[in-house]
DNA sequence: CGAGTGACCGCAA
DNA sequence: ATTGCGGCCACTC
């Protein structure tokens, strides 16, 4: 078995309001992941789905705050990295030349780190 | 209602 | 270590 099932005994609201919900309790000053959102809101495999929602979705939430797993900023978007770079260095998030959130281990926001997206679980 | 799409992840070579 | 490719899941058209 590659792919696990997903969690069908969790109580899936629309994967939509939950990604929302958690990139609001955000904290400005950490980053997450795609899978990181995926996995929180209860479907470990759709790291791409959080990618679609949030392209589609309102734009007052932090997008530029989503990496990918190894912490490198998303290409092909808003114009490009750069715009992405600038808008986290106004969050005070630096990245490296190679397009890579700086301490990336540090800034990862993890679930069991924050009480409040438990809650909304 | 059905098919296509996606800002990705993980494993295999 | 790097590259390539298959696959998941919800949303949009």
């Amino acid at each position: 078995m590659k792919w696990r099932p997903k969690l069908d005994e969790l109580p899936l609201a629309n994967l939509r309001d939950r990604v929302y919900a958690l990139m609001s309790e955000l904290p400005k000053d950490k980053v997450t992941t795609y899978g990181d959102l995926a996995a929180m809101s209860g479907s470990p495999r759709a790291a791409r789905i959080v990618g679609g929602i949030a392209h589609t979705g309102p734009e007052n939430l932090p997008w530029h705050r989503l990496v990918n797993a190894q912490g490198g900023l998303a290409v092909g978007f808003w114009g490009g990295q750069d715009a992405q770079r600038q808008l986290l260095e106004q969050d005070g998030i630096e990245c490296d030349e190679q397009w890579r959130v700086k301490d990336f281990g540090e800034r990862r926001w993890r679930p069991e780190w924050n009480e409040s997206a438990i809650r909304l679980l």
